[in-house]
DNA sequence: ATGGCAACGTTTCGTTGA
């Protein structure tokens, strides 16, 4: 079962990337963010005709998850609990794979910048949400696997110039101290699990020929709980998507079990 | 030395993203 993650930036602007990721990749789950619609403008048909149902929590112009796959699922939630301001950011669903009923959960984490705004009071309120409703399955024994844009650099060898980042919304350490503290609830960080080198990045700006430099940051991630990571076959970067014409500024995350 | 991108919509600029 391969299931991927994938920021788009706009799954209009991107329905011809998208497309030609799904014909040549096959992902059986993906995990898309900042689909920017709402469903009622979503291309349903297109990825219908490539063999994906879409399960779509979308709003206007900004923000928006979806998640596709090959069968029919069952969704839990379009909403993080505690999540007042409701921003489509969250949804997840039942799968099942060999024993295990997973709970796939696709996020996208607020970007919390500027840090002296409430758009940061934001990202610490809904990851503050996050780990209370995480910390709740992983004690009712939930196989989870957490997907998304997280808008968190894990660590410095997760960025290009730890440096100019330290006040930033994606590395301050109060930020950083989030991420280690669902990872203390029994997760694993897959893709720094299989592989501890660093300059590994999911998305490079539009600017300042980013991409060229390789002035990146591992921002997209997939954590998952303990009992499935011995089963996980394959963590990719597919990070020559990210070469395309006309590309989203993330590259998509591909976890193989 | 400086500036450099892209998508959206009450669209041709202001706002947002990371």
């Amino acid at each position: 079962m391969k299931i991927a993650t994938w920021n788009v930036n706009s799954i209009r602007a991107r329905i011809d990337n998208l497309k030609q990721y799904l014909k040549s990749n096959s992902p059986d789950i993906i995990l898309l963010q900042e689909i920017k619609t709402e469903e009622k403008n979503y291309p349903l048909e297109d990825l219908k005709q490539l063999g994906y149902f879409s399960y779509v929590n979308g709003q206007k112009s900004y923000n928006g998850v979806a998640i596709l796959a090959k069968k029919k699922i069952d969704i839990c939630d379009k909403n993080l609990k505690g999540d007042t301001i409701k921003q489509a950011r969250y949804i997840s669903a039942n799968i099942k794979f060999r024993k295990y009923n997973i709970e796939v959960i696709n996020i996208y984490v607020p970007n919390g910048n500027p840090v002296d705004t409430d758009k940061y009071q934001y990202k610490i309120m809904w990851l503050d949400n996050l780990i209370k409703s995480i910390e709740k399955k992983i004690k009712k024994k939930v196989p989870l696997i957490i997907g998304g844009d997280f808008n968190i650099i894990p660590e410095e060898k997760d960025v290009y110039s730890p440096n100019s980042y330290i006040n930033d919304a994606l590395f301050r350490l109060e930020i950083r101290k989030k991420f280690r503290i669902l990872i203390n609830l029994g997760l694993f960080d897959v893709y720094r699990h299989f592989n501890k080198g660093d300059g590994n990045y999911t998305f490079w700006d539009y600017q300042r020929g980013s991409w060229q430099k390789n002035n990146g940051l591992r921002i997209d991630h997939f954590l998952i709980t303990g009992e499935l990571i011995d089963k996980v076959k394959k963590i990719e970067i597919k990070k020559n998507i990210r070469n395309q014409l006309k590309p989203s500024d993330h590259a998509p995350v591909e976890c193989t079990f």
